[in-house]
DNA sequence: CATAGAGTGTTATATCATAACACCATGCTG
DNA sequence: CAGCATGGTGTTATGATATAACACTCTATG
């Protein structure tokens, strides 16, 4: 998807921006939570609370319990850091966190990566649609299943983060 | 949420559909297939597949197992005659089959009901936003999460089918 | 009625998520 | 600084959702 890029740079910007904004708030950005931000951000396909057990076990020497990853995730969602793709259950690092926005994701189903769309026109239509029908919004989910532009080149396939 | 409706009709109804639609498509709608989407019909709640697969037990006398149920539920997902909503792991009767749609629904928070949305305009914002991005869509996903108009009022809350 | 293909049953297992409770670390209060 | 309250983490167990592999059965069709 994003082409080839310093993928390290995506990860230190984002850790940055979760000290920044969690240091502003209050919230506590623990070494684990900054962890398993770390981990979610290791690339830009979603991935799973069990394979960031994995990780924390095998890279990082740490057995942890699926509990401990859930709870950091929990409290990564809540601070808008990282988001929950529903239809993989899997979380991926927000492009845009302190922004609120509504979870909205083109996720591909070649390579597997998912970059947000956030994109107001689609928010505006949902919301319009919901409140002709007397429905309150609180939180809308969009998930696109498709093709990334770099995947439908049919040579160059399967790219990963 | 659909006020006080004549819910036996809705199941009827939906059966009829479906029905026509395979015998139209010589899709084979089998005794099981049918009696897991009556199933699905039996509220507006989305249900899960162990929550079938208990009514096929307790209801019909019939000892069964999750994969003869996902079975059935991947066939009707297949004829457009249920729809999955990812964010709850569970399944609900779509209000029009026949007609291709993207899968949009409101689910309320409160009563757990929901409704399809599957607003054109929604899709149509969906799809520029995409292909702004050269992106291929295969399958768009909404799923808003908030409060249905009956549950807004303070008193009668938490309506069921 | 023989047969191929789709459908179903059965058993086992993989994957995703949370409950309950104990312990520890941090920071505040007196 | 001691004590304590709060929130974070560890540990164990369990619940909820979903699929794999393989055998048997039914149904449509020639």
């Amino acid at each position: 998807m994003l082409h080839a890029h310093d993928h390290a740079h995506c990860i230190a910007d984002a850790l940055t921006r979760a000290d920044a904004l969690c240091a502003e708030r209050g919230a506590r950005l623990t070494s684990l939570r900054r962890r398993v931000l770390e981990l979610v951000w290791s690339g830009h396909q979603p991935r799973g609370a069990y394979a960031i057990l994995d990780d924390l076990t095998q890279r990082d020497g740490k057995p942890a319990a699926p509990l401990t990853v859930y709870r950091a995730l929990e409290f990564l969602v809540e601070q808008g850091l990282v988001h929950r793709i529903e239809s993989l259950n899997a979380y991926i690092g927000c492009a845009e966190p302190g922004a609120m926005h509504a979870g909205q994701f083109l996720v591909c189903e070649a390579c597997g990566n998912a970059v947000e769309l956030d994109d107001p026109r689609v928010d505006d239509a949902i919301r319009t649609a919901a409140s002709e029908r007397g429905f309150q919004v609180r939180r809308p989910t969009v998930e696109v299943r498709g093709t990334c532009p770099d995947c439908q080149k049919p040579d160059l396939q399967e790219k990963s983060p």
